[in-house]
DNA sequence: TCTTCATGTCGTAAACATGCGTCATATTAT
DNA sequence: ATAATATGACGCATGTTTACGACATGAAGA
């Protein structure tokens, strides 16, 4: 086991660097929007609209879902893929928390060694 | 090529994937946090208050400071790492702005073909 | 039934991330 | 100068992500 050593860091960690992970990626940021755009979706029309292949879209799609942060239905021959809103509201606060807490450090008192 | 085809999407969804990255893992959140708290640091206190090495501690570092989300000054024998909080807000907003823009969407009309 | 159309699954190749041991460099004190 | 100590660079082994073509499945109509 010389990888992953993720169990060591808090649950709080770990969920923060879980999402954050799910939008590394650009096609998936392009996703959420895209379906933040539209109200209802279908994965055919996702992949016309992204500059991959379908099979690569419905593999991120997969990620998405995964940490369900969107949800599929299927609807007769099609699928419809919506936004987990409650979740992404849940995420927003995490992260807000989390860019709070980075952001009111501020700099180095006079009093430290430090001198950045 | 049969990778990484990030140049195919807008430069916002770039960005936001980007600083994504960076916080896609614990180790890197943690730091951010250990940053914050103490408002100044070496590198070799990070590494002793992690469940890591300090050779991975110190990539985490170089990776955190390729995005200018921290800096490092030497400090005759040792380095101190800060926080870039003007680049972290700017951040914030971003992620803010994403989020806003994702959970707005709410839910299917009744007007759709779509149920869920 | 059997074609068709849309979605989902599998296998695979290449690029990237993670984690660490080991060596290099540079500064301070003896 | 030289030892001690601290950070930085290199290389390697292993695991994960990304991207796609080819095949499987399953519903709806000719």
């Amino acid at each position: 086991m010389t990888y992953a050593k993720t169990a060591a860091f808090t649950q709080e960690q770990q969920q923060l660097a879980r999402v954050a992970k799910a939008l590394a990626h650009p096609a998936r940021v392009a996703i959420i929007q895209l379906l933040a755009s539209k109200q209802t979706c279908i994965s055919g029309d996702i992949a016309a609209e992204l500059p991959l292949s379908r099979t690569t879209v419905f593999q991120h799609l997969q990620e998405l879902k995964a940490l369900d942060l969107i949800r599929g239905e299927i609807e007769g021959l099609t699928v419809c893929y919506c936004l987990n809103t409650e979740l992404l509201q849940q995420v927003y606060q995490q992260f807000t928390a989390f860019f709070i807490e980075a952001t009111s450090g501020a700099v180095c008192g006079p009093d430290d060694a430090c001198a950045c």
